[in-house]
DNA sequence: AGCACGCCGACT
DNA sequence: GTCGGCGTGCTC
């Protein structure tokens, strides 16, 4: 029995050739060089010609036939190559999240895609007209078919697109390599950079930063000059101008010659924004977006590659631009669940954005209004440096904010879902002339169950998480499937208003049209953005004051700035205070902060009315004051009894399947392997479930959940691993599919 | 992307 | 028979 080690390789990474692994043997001279990541030289196909490579894995076992196993000819040292790291990173993703290393490399690479592949190559002739008329006869005589029939073309038409020329013309790469051989044609590769940005003149402003912007911008600039490197997080409050720091700091950073990565949320990539930054750095910027087609992306990140550009800016996926010399990364609103990937491998960009930046020796900056609790927790554990920005750059003033018992409403006899409150100021607002926001933060799958009259939630004994109604007959924790009978009498108060809560966007418009007969009334929510650029429209139609009163859910809330924008009104805060989810009350602290944060931008001061059946519960009280402080330390409190992130770690196991049965028996025997696999090495975690994921079927899968609980990252590692290596084993569960999410963002 | 193999018609 | 054009499939 040898010992022989084997390394998988992928050849050639720019091409499409990802999803194709070759295994080599690994000569015992290069043993100690031969990591994930490492380039290589090997001997490929049957002219043995020797190409580059690059390592992405490593195993003992020969896939195929061990005699077709040829050795690797070298490890190249030194250079550092961007590739070798970004493979290095994927290799990290994929063992920190889980999935396969194709998933991860195919996350980190970008890959050029044959649609955009048209204009890139070109075959014309190498010679004058005349010429190809004589070699077009001769050809003819000869009877060579294909050489005719693509002379005859390119005689018509001098240049001729590749793709065309194989397919339509049905002429074989043996053909073309041919008549390239005589010097008849030639192919030609022609990259056609576009930049994204339109091309503008750049408006020069002076930037003058306030005396707590500039200190920040000192202490970066000054470290990273010094050689430290270190991760920064900026809690700034909204209008705080963190965008300015970020600005000052990158051009120093790329002062020193080094290039710079921003990510923002998607939502956020408005013109607005990117026309600031555009302004400041002008051509040596660059752009992504969701709506750019492969290609497009493609290019610009050989933009990136070749160096004609020092930052680009764009959302999750631009982490991987693969800058040669890269040297800072900024996340915008660090908080946004949009920074973790719903994809497998489910990675969490503020992770994989420390990794690179130590695998680069780059500097990291987060900012957020509202940090997210990991996030602020890391930085008073002294893992992050700590800088806060309490004052608002433009001299707008911090609105006053209402809270509304909706539990005295009731008591008053008034059951519409507006407050007197909230209807008094609506209606001055429309006297004034001025607009108004609605707030309904809805999200989940399923109703919590509340009662009107005192405000009680179902929750579960177990975990403290709501109940959820199913078909309004029973009660159900989705976290660990405990369920009981909907109660038809509240268990606190009983009183008979007991019930699943929701409204949806479309009935507040109705109500608020009946209410306010008069005022111009907007609705934004997924069903009224699903057309292309509908998004856009209904803002710019807000914007230029063609509606007095905009209705949406969270997507209102985010970027934009209406100046006319002076009352906001949150319709129900507990619909996102009691979805079952253990990040409820940060996501409403949160979406209270931002929604706060719309009203009263500008000259005139904002109003933000809050209503809630629970005024005292810490989320609202902290979110209507402004005091983040506060709220992290109480929300602490619960995540440190609940052990829930980041005072532990969880592991989410998700199974699904076509039949039922086959998820639910997969479950349990997952569960009986973690059992016993954790007994075995005497790991004390926290198993919850399996069961029923509380979207229990999508796309036709039945999903079943397992959540693991432990306060080392890496023993839910340890977990994973093992699962993954027990799952490639079996086939027992070939009709089930297995993901894995850590500390997820998103219920399942 | 290169190489070899196999098929087929044309020429010696 | 053999040569060269042509299409196709494989490369650890």
């Amino acid at each position: 029995m040898s010992d022989q080690t084997y390394a998988d390789i992928i050849i050639d990474i720019s091409n499409e050739n990802l999803d194709k692994t070759y295994q080599y043997a690994i000569p015992d001279q290069y043993l100690t060089q031969a990591k994930i990541g490492a380039p290589v030289v090997v001997s490929f196909g049957k002219g043995n010609r020797q190409i580059n490579g690059y390592i992405v894995g490593l195993s003992k076992e020969p896939k195929i036939e061990i005699s077709k196993i040829k050795p690797i000819t070298e490890v190249v040292e030194g250079a550092p190559v961007i590739e070798s790291h970004l493979i290095y990173l994927a290799y990290w993703i994929k063992e920190n999240y889980g999935g396969t290393m194709n998933d991860a490399l195919k996350t980190v690479i970008p890959v050029r895609k044959a649609v955009k592949q048209k204009e890139e190559k070109s075959i014309s002739l190498a010679v004058d007209l005349e010429q190809a008329k004589d070699f077009y006869y001769e050809f003819q005589r000869k009877n060579n078919k294909a050489r005719v029939r693509l002379l005859g073309a390119l005689i018509e038409k001098q240049t001729l697109d590749y793709q065309d020329v194989i397919k339509k013309l049905n002429i074989s790469r043996s053909t073309l390599q041919g008549l390239e051989k005589l010097g008849i044609t030639k192919t030609e590769t022609k990259q056609i950079f576009r930049n994204p940005i339109k091309q503008k003149e750049q408006i020069y402003r002076p930037v003058c930063l306030n005396d707590e912007q500039l200190q920040i911008a000192d202490h970066v600039v000054n470290e990273y000059e010094a050689g430290k490197r270190s991760t920064y997080l900026i809690h700034g409050i909204t209008g705080s101008g963190k965008t300015e720091v970020y600005m000052e700091i990158i051009d120093n950073v790329i002062a020193m010659g080094k290039q710079v990565i921003v990510l923002i949320p998607e939502i956020a990539l408005t013109y607005q924004t990117v026309r600031r930054f555009y302004n400041r750095f002008g051509d040596r910027i660059s752009i992504l977006n969701s709506r750019m087609s492969q290609g497009e992306r493609y290019d610009q990140s050989l933009r990136a590659k070749k160096g004609d550009i020092d930052v680009v800016i764009g959302p999750r996926s631009a982490l991987f631009t693969p800058f040669q010399n890269l040297g800072l990364i900024i996340i915008d609103e660090e908080h946004e669940t949009s920074y973790k990937s719903e994809t497998t491998p489910k990675y969490h960009a503020v992770d994989v954005a420390i990794k690179r930046a130590e695998l680069t020796n780059s500097s990291v900056i987060l900012g957020s209004a509202t940090p997210s609790l990991e996030s602020y927790y890391r930085a008073i554990t002294g893992q992050y440096q700590l800088f806060t920005l309490r004052k608002r750059a433009k001299e707008a003033a911090i609105p006053k904010v209402w809270v509304v018992d909706l539990r005295e409403e009731l008591r008053k006899k008034n059951r519409s879902i507006f407050s007197e409150k909230l209807k008094e100021l609506i209606a001055d607002r429309l006297a004034k002339k001025e607009q108004i926001m609605l707030f309904l933060n809805r999200r989940g799958y399923a109703g919590f169950v509340s009662c009107r009259s005192c405000g009680h939630v179902m929750k579960c004994p177990h975990c403290d998480i709501s109940l959820t109604t199913h078909n309004n007959r029973k009660v159900i924790c989705h976290y660990c499937g405990y369920g009981e009978p909907h109660p038809t009498l509240c268990p606190s108060c009983g009183s008979r208003y007991i019930a699943a809560f929701g409204t949806g966007t479309q009935k507040v418009e109705e109500l608020v049209k009946r209410e306010f007969p008069g005022a111009r009334v907007l609705r934004m929510d997924t069903d009224t953005t699903k057309k292309k650029d509908s998004y856009g429209k209904i803002l710019s139609a807000f914007a230029s004051h063609q509606a007095d009163i905009l209705v949406g859910t969270q997507m209102i809330v985010k970027g934009h700035d209406f100046p006319l924008v002076t009352l906001v009104g949150i319709i129900a805060a507990d619909l996102s205070l009691h979805v079952g989810d253990f990040r409820a009350s940060e996501r409403t602290f949160q979406l209270l902060c931002q929604a706060s944060g719309r009203a009263g931008r500008d000259a005139l001061p904002g109003e933000v009315v809050i209503q809630t059946y629970h005024p005292e519960h810490y989320s609202i009280t902290t979110a209507a004051n402004g005091d983040y402080e506060e709220f992290f330390k109480q929300e602490m409190l619960y995540r440190k009894m609940m052990q829930y992130p980041p005072a532990a770690h969880i592991l989410l196991i998700l199974i699904m399947s076509k039949v039922e049965e086959h998820a639910e028996e997969a479950s349990i025997h997952l569960g009986e392997a973690i059992k016993e696999m954790v007994n075995e090495q005497q790991i004390n975690v926290q198993m919850i479930g399996p069961a029923t994921a509380s979207l229990a079927k999508a796309n036709d899968y039945y999903r079943r959940v397992i959540y693991i609980k432990h306060e080392e990252y890496n023993t839910l590692i340890g977990i994973k691993n093992y699962l993954e290596g027990y799952l490639s084993f079996t086939n027992r569960f070939s009709d089930c599919s297995f993901q894995f999410d850590f500390d997820p963002m998103s219920s399942y």
